[in-house]
DNA sequence: CAAGCACTTTACGTTAACGTAAACCTCGTC
DNA sequence: GACGAGGTTTACGTTAACGTAAAGTGCTTG
């Protein structure tokens, strides 16, 4: 029992089967990336779509992979990283116990990481508004003397 | 709580000019960098030590420097941009209007940039508290049935 | 004085994360 | 049937941010 594509997670809403799905192109406007990049993810196992002929077709699911990722990266999480997470947890469901305690240590270091980023929001965000302030006297200064 | 070195900036006040100085080496143990980032990072206009004959010396200064260019890195934020506003601050003082107007966009970039990341940060941690149940779940599950 | 640090410059190497270009399908449309 | 707009693979190029190695300088310590 590796995987059962079929009716996985909770999300079994009323809803007719009818998935929506985005060739690449759309999917890279969504985001503002290019194709390349999309291809790029794949081949370093991030998105795996489906393929119809040999163009591929990306579900929902795959693109609220490729936003998750551009949310990590935008964070300064390497490919690596984030692909570690998303690869435990998709195997999750048949992982043993060593492998899920796994996880949560690497989500307890995601976590510090995040409260560390946190922290260094704050200090930078005081000293932008120092920096502005100053900007501002100084500016004041060479217009009230013209 | 990454501990930091002793000395800081509110008890220089009434303390003599007598700066206390740092060699690249000791700078680098004190941030935990190599010797070679610090170079690098001069090469790249974020730094401008004084000499001593051919040795760096750092002072106060180029250590706060340092500190607000490692932030800026563990924001993701490329070492172009941090040195942008690091000159910009730096010409300030005898800055025309249109380049302190410049710095003020800048600096309203940055805000931005830090905005988006918190709101990244928020949803990240939802996400990861998510898995991080969706885990505990499974595992006591399997510990459940032996 | 030899040895050992800590520092220096110079220069080539490496890795991540794509960009760019070439050459090829495949489909609808003019 | 020519063609343009999308898609595909393959492969080499590029950039940022250092790592690493070689060869030299200067001090101080056994």
């Amino acid at each position: 029992m590796t995987r059962m594509p079929q009716a996985t997670e909770s999300n079994a809403d009323a809803l007719p089967r009818q998935q929506r799905t985005y060739s690449i192109g759309e999917l890279a406007q969504i985001f503002e990336v290019t194709p390349r990049t999309i291809r790029f993810y794949e081949q370093e196992g991030l998105l795996a779509p489906s393929r119809q002929g040999q163009k591929r077709i990306y579900r929902e699911k795959d693109r609220v992979r490729l936003k998750l990722t551009l949310r990590g990266k935008r964070l300064g999480f390497s490919l690596a990283e984030i692909r570690e997470v998303v690869m435990m947890y998709d195997a999750m469901p048949d992982g043993n116990a060593r492998q899920l305690k796994r996880l949560l240590e690497l989500l307890e270091d995601k976590r510090a990481n995040l409260a560390r980023q946190l922290e260094d929001i704050r200090l930078m965000r005081l000293e932008i508004d120092d920096v502005d302030q100053r900007a501002r006297e100084v500016l004041r200064q060479l217009e009230d003397t013209p």
